[in-house]
DNA sequence: TTAAAAGTAGAACAATCTGTCTACCTTTAA
DNA sequence: TTAAAGGTAGACAGATTGTTCTACTTTTAA
Protein backbone atom coordinates (compact mmCIF):
# COMPACT_ATOMS: atom_id res chain seq x y z
CA UNK A 1 0.00 0.00 0.00
CA UNK A 2 1.53 3.48 1.30
CA UNK A 3 5.20 3.76 1.24
CA UNK A 4 4.67 6.39 4.75
CA UNK A 5 2.38 3.14 6.16
CA UNK A 6 5.15 0.74 5.41
CA UNK A 7 7.69 3.14 7.00
CA UNK A 8 5.33 4.01 9.90
CA UNK A 9 4.89 0.30 10.19
CA UNK A 10 7.93 -1.47 10.50
CA UNK A 11 9.39 1.79 11.90
CA UNK A 12 6.90 0.75 14.91
CA UNK A 13 7.72 -2.68 14.95
CA UNK A 14 11.74 -2.28 15.68
CA UNK A 15 10.94 0.06 18.47
CA UNK A 16 8.34 -2.16 20.09
CA UNK A 17 9.99 -4.78 19.75
CA UNK A 18 13.01 -3.67 20.86
CA UNK A 19 11.97 -1.21 24.04
CA UNK A 20 8.88 -2.10 24.85
CA UNK A 21 5.61 -0.99 23.54
CA UNK A 22 4.58 0.74 26.73
CA UNK A 23 8.35 2.26 26.82
CA UNK A 24 7.40 3.75 23.13
CA UNK A 25 4.87 6.80 22.44
CA UNK A 26 3.42 7.65 19.17
CA UNK A 27 5.95 10.58 19.41
CA UNK A 28 8.66 8.33 19.23
CA UNK A 29 7.87 6.61 16.38
CA UNK A 30 7.00 9.93 14.26
CA UNK A 31 10.41 11.42 15.15
CA UNK A 32 12.12 8.41 13.97
CA UNK A 33 10.03 7.55 10.98
CA UNK A 34 10.44 10.84 9.92
CA UNK A 35 6.56 10.94 9.29
CA UNK A 36 3.82 13.62 10.24
CA UNK A 37 1.73 12.83 13.17
CA UNK A 38 -1.54 13.18 11.25
CA UNK A 39 0.11 10.71 8.35
CA UNK A 40 -0.14 8.29 11.33
CA UNK A 41 -3.91 8.83 12.25
CA UNK A 42 -4.45 8.73 8.82
CA UNK A 43 -3.31 5.58 8.09
CA UNK A 44 -3.74 4.11 12.10
CA UNK A 45 -6.70 4.41 13.86
CA UNK A 46 -4.83 4.62 17.66
CA UNK A 47 -1.62 3.43 19.08
CA UNK A 48 -4.03 0.07 19.83
CA UNK A 49 -4.04 -0.19 16.39
CA UNK A 50 -0.69 0.40 15.39
CA UNK A 51 0.08 -2.32 17.95
CA UNK A 52 -1.92 -5.16 16.40
CA UNK A 53 -1.31 -4.08 12.91
CA UNK A 54 2.85 -4.55 14.10
CA UNK A 55 1.81 -7.98 15.81
CA UNK A 56 0.68 -9.08 12.87
CA UNK A 57 3.66 -7.77 10.68
CA UNK A 58 5.77 -9.79 13.04
CA UNK A 59 3.53 -12.75 12.76
CA UNK A 60 3.72 -13.07 9.31
CA UNK A 61 7.53 -12.38 9.13
CA UNK A 62 8.16 -14.93 11.88
CA UNK A 63 6.12 -17.90 10.72
CA UNK A 64 7.60 -17.51 6.49
CA UNK A 65 10.86 -17.51 8.34
CA UNK A 66 10.31 -20.48 10.11
CA UNK A 67 8.16 -22.15 7.53
CA UNK A 68 11.29 -21.86 5.36
CA UNK A 69 13.43 -23.11 7.81
CA UNK A 70 11.64 -26.30 8.03
CA UNK A 71 10.58 -26.79 4.95
CA UNK A 72 13.07 -29.99 3.65
CA UNK A 73 13.34 -31.43 6.96
CA UNK A 74 13.15 -35.75 6.47
CA UNK A 75 12.48 -36.82 9.68
CA UNK A 76 11.54 -36.06 13.61
CA UNK A 77 15.31 -35.68 14.70
CA UNK A 78 15.94 -33.64 11.37
CA UNK A 79 12.74 -31.37 12.21
CA UNK A 80 14.25 -31.02 15.52
CA UNK A 81 17.27 -30.47 15.06
CA UNK A 82 16.43 -27.79 12.37
CA UNK A 83 13.92 -25.76 14.74
CA UNK A 84 16.64 -25.31 17.35
CA UNK A 85 19.67 -24.31 15.53
CA UNK A 86 17.04 -21.49 13.78
CA UNK A 87 16.26 -20.59 16.99
CA UNK A 88 19.86 -20.53 18.19
CA UNK A 89 20.85 -18.46 14.94
CA UNK A 90 17.84 -16.20 16.19
CA UNK A 91 18.71 -15.77 19.44
CA UNK A 92 22.59 -14.83 18.56
CA UNK A 93 21.22 -12.50 16.20
CA UNK A 94 21.79 -14.32 13.02
CA UNK A 95 18.95 -14.06 11.44
CA UNK A 96 18.11 -10.41 9.25
CA UNK A 97 14.53 -10.99 8.34
CA UNK A 98 13.98 -11.15 12.54
CA UNK A 99 16.25 -8.66 13.59
CA UNK A 100 18.20 -8.51 16.98
CA UNK A 101 16.94 -10.74 19.22
CA UNK A 102 14.95 -9.41 22.32
CA UNK A 103 12.52 -12.21 23.34
CA UNK A 104 9.71 -13.51 21.82
CA UNK A 105 7.43 -10.11 21.04
CA UNK A 106 3.78 -11.78 21.81
CA UNK A 107 5.47 -13.19 25.16
CA UNK A 108 6.85 -10.00 25.97
CA UNK A 109 3.79 -8.40 24.82
CA UNK A 110 1.46 -10.36 26.72
CA UNK A 111 3.93 -9.63 29.70
CA UNK A 112 2.94 -6.07 29.39
CA UNK A 113 -0.96 -6.53 28.61
CA UNK A 114 -2.45 -8.18 31.30
CA UNK A 115 -5.72 -8.13 30.38
CA UNK A 116 -6.33 -11.59 28.67
CA UNK A 117 -9.46 -11.14 26.65
CA UNK A 118 -8.12 -7.32 24.92
CA UNK A 119 -7.59 -8.17 21.37
CA UNK A 120 -3.70 -7.98 22.40
CA UNK A 121 -3.96 -10.54 24.43
CA UNK A 122 -5.74 -12.57 21.94
CA UNK A 123 -3.80 -12.20 19.16
CA UNK A 124 -0.46 -13.34 20.75
CA UNK A 125 -2.27 -16.43 21.48
CA UNK A 126 -3.08 -16.97 18.35
CA UNK A 127 0.15 -16.52 17.33
CA UNK A 128 1.40 -19.06 19.45
CA UNK A 129 -1.46 -21.65 18.28
CA UNK A 130 -0.46 -20.70 14.62
CA UNK A 131 3.48 -21.70 15.60
CA UNK A 132 2.31 -25.23 17.40
CA UNK A 133 0.22 -25.70 14.38
CA UNK A 134 3.14 -25.42 11.73
CA UNK A 135 5.46 -27.66 14.07
CA UNK A 136 2.54 -29.91 14.16
CA UNK A 137 2.45 -30.13 10.24
CA UNK A 138 6.39 -30.78 9.70
CA UNK A 139 6.04 -33.38 12.09
CA UNK A 140 5.60 -37.03 10.87
CA UNK A 141 4.04 -40.00 13.03
CA UNK A 142 1.62 -37.39 14.71
CA UNK A 143 2.75 -37.91 17.80
CA UNK A 144 0.85 -35.20 20.62
CA UNK A 145 3.66 -35.89 22.94
CA UNK A 146 6.25 -35.06 21.02
CA UNK A 147 4.75 -32.03 19.96
CA UNK A 148 4.03 -30.45 23.16
CA UNK A 149 8.19 -31.59 24.22
CA UNK A 150 8.78 -29.51 21.79
CA UNK A 151 6.62 -26.23 22.19
CA UNK A 152 7.01 -26.25 25.57
CA UNK A 153 11.19 -26.73 25.17
CA UNK A 154 10.60 -23.79 22.61
CA UNK A 155 9.14 -21.48 25.26
CA UNK A 156 11.66 -22.71 27.48
CA UNK A 157 14.46 -21.75 25.45
CA UNK A 158 13.28 -18.24 24.04
CA UNK A 159 12.89 -17.12 27.82
CA UNK A 160 15.58 -18.72 29.02
CA UNK A 161 17.75 -17.19 26.73
CA UNK A 162 16.32 -13.98 26.69
CA UNK A 163 16.64 -13.71 30.14
CA UNK A 164 20.59 -15.52 30.42
CA UNK A 165 21.70 -14.97 27.05
CA UNK A 166 23.58 -18.04 27.21
CA UNK A 167 22.02 -19.29 23.97
CA UNK A 168 23.95 -21.93 22.59
CA UNK A 169 23.33 -23.97 26.16
CA UNK A 170 20.38 -23.37 26.38
CA UNK A 171 19.68 -25.04 22.88
CA UNK A 172 22.38 -27.57 23.23
CA UNK A 173 20.03 -28.87 26.45
CA UNK A 174 17.14 -28.65 24.58
CA UNK A 175 18.40 -30.46 21.65
CA UNK A 176 19.71 -33.30 23.92
CA UNK A 177 16.19 -33.87 26.02
CA UNK A 178 14.41 -34.35 22.52
CA UNK A 179 16.69 -36.61 20.35
CA UNK A 180 16.39 -38.46 24.04
CA UNK A 181 12.76 -38.38 23.84
CA UNK A 182 12.89 -39.48 20.14
CA UNK A 183 14.90 -42.29 20.69
CA UNK A 184 13.11 -44.40 23.87
CA UNK B 1 9.83 -1.97 60.63
CA UNK B 2 7.02 1.10 59.54
CA UNK B 3 3.48 -0.29 59.13
CA UNK B 4 3.25 1.89 56.44
CA UNK B 5 6.08 0.73 54.58
CA UNK B 6 4.92 -2.57 54.79
CA UNK B 7 1.45 -1.52 53.17
CA UNK B 8 2.96 0.35 50.64
CA UNK B 9 5.16 -2.35 49.21
CA UNK B 10 2.57 -5.27 49.76
CA UNK B 11 0.16 -3.06 47.64
CA UNK B 12 2.50 -2.07 44.97
CA UNK B 13 3.67 -5.65 44.61
CA UNK B 14 -0.24 -6.99 44.30
CA UNK B 15 -0.84 -3.83 41.46
CA UNK B 16 2.67 -4.08 39.82
CA UNK B 17 2.36 -8.49 39.66
CA UNK B 18 -1.00 -8.25 38.60
CA UNK B 19 -1.27 -5.14 35.80
CA UNK B 20 1.98 -4.72 35.01
CA UNK B 21 4.83 -1.85 36.15
CA UNK B 22 4.19 0.14 33.86
CA UNK B 23 0.60 0.70 33.63
CA UNK B 24 0.62 1.16 37.55
CA UNK B 25 1.74 4.66 38.82
CA UNK B 26 2.66 5.83 42.03
CA UNK B 27 -1.08 7.77 42.51
CA UNK B 28 -2.68 4.26 42.31
CA UNK B 29 -0.55 2.86 44.43
CA UNK B 30 -1.34 5.60 47.26
CA UNK B 31 -4.66 5.53 46.33
CA UNK B 32 -5.29 1.89 46.51
CA UNK B 33 -3.27 1.51 50.14
CA UNK B 34 -4.61 4.60 51.46
CA UNK B 35 -1.37 6.42 52.52
CA UNK B 36 0.04 9.62 51.46
CA UNK B 37 2.25 10.78 48.35
CA UNK B 38 5.13 12.16 51.04
CA UNK B 39 4.98 9.28 53.05
CA UNK B 40 5.63 7.03 50.09
CA UNK B 41 8.38 8.96 48.84
CA UNK B 42 9.58 8.84 52.45
CA UNK B 43 9.86 5.35 52.70
CA UNK B 44 11.51 4.93 48.63
CA UNK B 45 13.09 7.49 46.79
CA UNK B 46 11.59 6.75 43.44
CA UNK B 47 9.55 4.55 41.80
CA UNK B 48 12.15 2.24 40.40
CA UNK B 49 13.66 2.30 44.22
CA UNK B 50 9.52 0.83 44.89
CA UNK B 51 10.07 -1.53 42.22
CA UNK B 52 13.20 -2.99 43.01
CA UNK B 53 12.16 -3.64 46.73
CA UNK B 54 8.69 -5.52 45.43
CA UNK B 55 10.67 -8.11 43.06
CA UNK B 56 12.66 -8.53 46.67
CA UNK B 57 9.80 -9.09 48.30
CA UNK B 58 8.39 -11.38 45.57
CA UNK B 59 11.72 -13.37 45.37
CA UNK B 60 11.44 -13.69 49.18
CA UNK B 61 8.05 -15.18 49.44
CA UNK B 62 8.16 -17.58 46.11
CA UNK B 63 12.12 -18.85 47.52
CA UNK B 64 10.50 -19.62 50.65
CA UNK B 65 7.36 -21.08 49.37
CA UNK B 66 9.28 -23.25 46.95
CA UNK B 67 11.86 -23.76 49.60
CA UNK B 68 8.88 -25.46 52.04
CA UNK B 69 7.32 -27.24 49.36
CA UNK B 70 10.68 -29.29 48.30
CA UNK B 71 11.41 -29.66 51.83
CA UNK B 72 10.91 -33.09 52.11
CA UNK B 73 11.49 -35.02 48.97
CA UNK B 74 13.16 -38.52 48.90
CA UNK B 75 14.63 -38.95 45.73
CA UNK B 76 14.63 -36.96 42.19
CA UNK B 77 11.15 -38.36 40.97
CA UNK B 78 9.73 -37.25 44.26
CA UNK B 79 11.11 -34.10 43.60
CA UNK B 80 10.13 -33.73 40.01
CA UNK B 81 6.48 -34.00 40.88
CA UNK B 82 6.39 -32.37 43.90
CA UNK B 83 7.82 -29.16 41.91
CA UNK B 84 5.23 -29.14 39.42
CA UNK B 85 2.29 -30.19 41.17
CA UNK B 86 3.43 -27.27 43.09
CA UNK B 87 3.55 -24.80 39.81
CA UNK B 88 -0.12 -26.35 38.91
CA UNK B 89 -1.49 -25.19 41.85
CA UNK B 90 0.32 -22.12 41.71
CA UNK B 91 -1.14 -21.36 37.88
CA UNK B 92 -4.97 -22.00 39.41
CA UNK B 93 -4.06 -20.03 42.07
CA UNK B 94 -4.56 -22.40 44.82
CA UNK B 95 -1.46 -21.12 46.66
CA UNK B 96 -2.71 -18.86 48.89
CA UNK B 97 1.13 -17.10 49.41
CA UNK B 98 1.74 -16.47 45.99
CA UNK B 99 -1.37 -14.78 45.02
CA UNK B 100 -3.34 -15.25 41.54
CA UNK B 101 -1.55 -16.20 39.03
CA UNK B 102 -0.25 -13.78 36.24
CA UNK B 103 2.67 -14.95 34.91
CA UNK B 104 6.55 -15.05 36.32
CA UNK B 105 6.82 -11.82 38.22
CA UNK B 106 10.33 -11.37 37.08
CA UNK B 107 9.93 -12.90 33.41
CA UNK B 108 7.47 -10.28 33.12
CA UNK B 109 9.41 -7.39 34.37
CA UNK B 110 12.40 -8.25 32.28
CA UNK B 111 9.96 -8.30 29.17
CA UNK B 112 8.87 -3.89 30.07
CA UNK B 113 12.33 -3.54 31.37
CA UNK B 114 14.60 -4.37 27.72
CA UNK B 115 17.69 -2.61 29.42
CA UNK B 116 19.65 -5.98 30.38
CA UNK B 117 22.15 -3.40 32.71
CA UNK B 118 19.58 -1.65 34.66
CA UNK B 119 19.31 -2.86 38.40
CA UNK B 120 15.70 -3.88 37.85
CA UNK B 121 16.63 -6.69 35.04
CA UNK B 122 19.58 -7.33 36.91
CA UNK B 123 17.64 -8.36 40.04
CA UNK B 124 15.60 -10.52 37.61
CA UNK B 125 18.18 -12.45 36.37
CA UNK B 126 19.83 -13.24 40.04
CA UNK B 127 16.22 -14.35 41.05
CA UNK B 128 16.61 -17.34 38.88
CA UNK B 129 19.62 -18.04 39.46
CA UNK B 130 18.56 -18.56 43.06
CA UNK B 131 15.61 -20.80 41.97
CA UNK B 132 18.05 -22.83 40.12
CA UNK B 133 20.37 -23.25 42.95
CA UNK B 134 17.58 -24.44 45.21
CA UNK B 135 16.00 -26.66 43.01
CA UNK B 136 19.86 -28.18 42.83
CA UNK B 137 19.93 -28.67 46.44
CA UNK B 138 17.41 -30.61 46.45
CA UNK B 139 18.96 -33.30 43.54
CA UNK B 140 21.10 -35.93 44.43
CA UNK B 141 23.60 -37.40 41.82
CA UNK B 142 24.90 -34.03 41.09
CA UNK B 143 23.14 -34.51 37.69
CA UNK B 144 23.57 -31.25 35.22
CA UNK B 145 21.78 -32.27 32.32
CA UNK B 146 18.38 -32.59 34.79
CA UNK B 147 18.52 -30.17 36.61
CA UNK B 148 18.63 -28.09 32.95
CA UNK B 149 15.88 -30.22 31.78
CA UNK B 150 13.74 -29.06 35.14
CA UNK B 151 14.69 -25.75 34.68
CA UNK B 152 14.13 -25.40 30.77
CA UNK B 153 10.98 -27.25 31.05
CA UNK B 154 9.88 -24.95 34.24
CA UNK B 155 9.97 -21.74 32.27
CA UNK B 156 8.69 -23.24 29.34
CA UNK B 157 5.47 -24.42 31.27
CA UNK B 158 5.28 -20.93 33.38
CA UNK B 159 5.40 -18.86 29.96
CA UNK B 160 2.74 -21.37 28.27
CA UNK B 161 0.54 -21.96 31.37
CA UNK B 162 0.53 -17.85 31.24
CA UNK B 163 -0.76 -17.55 27.91
CA UNK B 164 -2.77 -20.55 27.19
CA UNK B 165 -4.43 -21.16 30.35
CA UNK B 166 -4.11 -24.50 30.51
CA UNK B 167 -1.97 -25.80 33.73
CA UNK B 168 -2.90 -29.19 33.91
CA UNK B 169 -1.69 -30.03 30.81
CA UNK B 170 1.05 -28.16 30.40
CA UNK B 171 2.32 -29.58 33.73
CA UNK B 172 1.35 -32.84 33.03
CA UNK B 173 3.50 -32.47 29.38
CA UNK B 174 6.66 -31.37 31.60
CA UNK B 175 6.81 -34.22 34.29
CA UNK B 176 5.64 -36.97 31.47
CA UNK B 177 9.23 -35.58 29.83
CA UNK B 178 11.40 -35.76 32.83
CA UNK B 179 10.03 -38.89 33.94
CA UNK B 180 11.37 -40.42 31.04
CA UNK B 181 14.26 -38.77 31.46
CA UNK B 182 15.08 -40.04 34.89
CA UNK B 183 14.44 -43.28 33.39
CA UNK B 184 16.52 -43.90 30.63
C1' DT C 1 -3.97 21.98 -16.36
C1' DT C 2 -6.38 21.10 -12.59
C1' DA C 3 -8.55 18.92 -8.68
C1' DA C 4 -8.18 15.52 -5.31
C1' DA C 5 -5.39 12.99 -2.34
C1' DA C 6 -1.79 12.63 0.66
C1' DG C 7 1.69 14.60 2.79
C1' DT C 8 3.99 18.40 6.01
C1' DA C 9 4.92 20.92 10.84
C1' DG C 10 3.50 21.60 14.89
C1' DA C 11 0.05 23.97 18.09
C1' DA C 12 -3.33 22.66 21.25
C1' DC C 13 -5.82 19.66 24.51
C1' DA C 14 -6.87 16.91 28.26
C1' DA C 15 -5.04 13.42 30.87
C1' DT C 16 -1.46 11.33 33.38
C1' DC C 17 3.21 10.72 34.92
C1' DT C 18 6.98 11.21 38.73
C1' DG C 19 8.45 13.88 42.23
C1' DT C 20 8.46 18.18 45.48
C1' DC C 21 6.46 21.04 48.66
C1' DT C 22 3.54 23.46 52.14
C1' DA C 23 0.87 23.31 56.03
C1' DC C 24 -1.21 20.83 59.29
C1' DC C 25 -2.16 16.82 62.56
C1' DT C 26 -1.09 12.63 65.49
C1' DT C 27 1.74 9.57 67.74
C1' DT C 28 5.56 8.55 70.48
C1' DA C 29 8.96 8.92 73.91
C1' DA C 30 11.94 11.45 77.08
C1' DT D 1 4.78 18.69 79.01
C1' DT D 2 7.23 19.02 75.22
C1' DA D 3 9.93 18.06 71.18
C1' DA D 4 10.73 15.08 67.53
C1' DA D 5 9.17 11.84 64.34
C1' DG D 6 5.94 10.33 61.32
C1' DG D 7 1.81 10.85 59.39
C1' DT D 8 -2.09 13.55 56.55
C1' DA D 9 -4.20 15.99 52.11
C1' DG D 10 -3.41 17.86 48.24
C1' DA D 11 -1.54 21.71 45.33
C1' DC D 12 1.99 22.18 42.20
C1' DA D 13 5.84 21.77 38.66
C1' DG D 14 7.44 19.96 34.60
C1' DA D 15 7.43 16.46 31.47
C1' DT D 16 5.01 13.20 28.58
C1' DT D 17 1.03 10.67 27.05
C1' DG D 18 -2.48 9.84 22.98
C1' DT D 19 -5.28 12.39 20.00
C1' DT D 20 -7.26 16.24 17.23
C1' DC D 21 -6.81 20.14 14.59
C1' DT D 22 -5.39 24.04 11.51
C1' DA D 23 -3.04 25.67 7.74
C1' DC D 24 0.06 24.81 4.27
C1' DT D 25 2.66 22.04 0.55
C1' DT D 26 3.60 18.20 -2.42
C1' DT D 27 2.32 14.33 -5.12
C1' DT D 28 -0.65 11.94 -8.07
C1' DA D 29 -3.84 11.07 -11.69
C1' DA D 30 -7.61 12.37 -14.87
Amino acid sequence: MSKKRDLLLSTALELFYRHGINSIGINEVIKVSGVAKKTLYSHFNSKEDLVLKALEKRHLTFVQWLEAKLENTANNNELIDTLFRSLESWFDGDEPELGDFNGCFFINTSAEFHDAKSEISTYCRFHKAQVRQLIQSKLSGNSEDLLNAICLLKEGAITTAYMTGASSEVIENSVKILRRLVMC
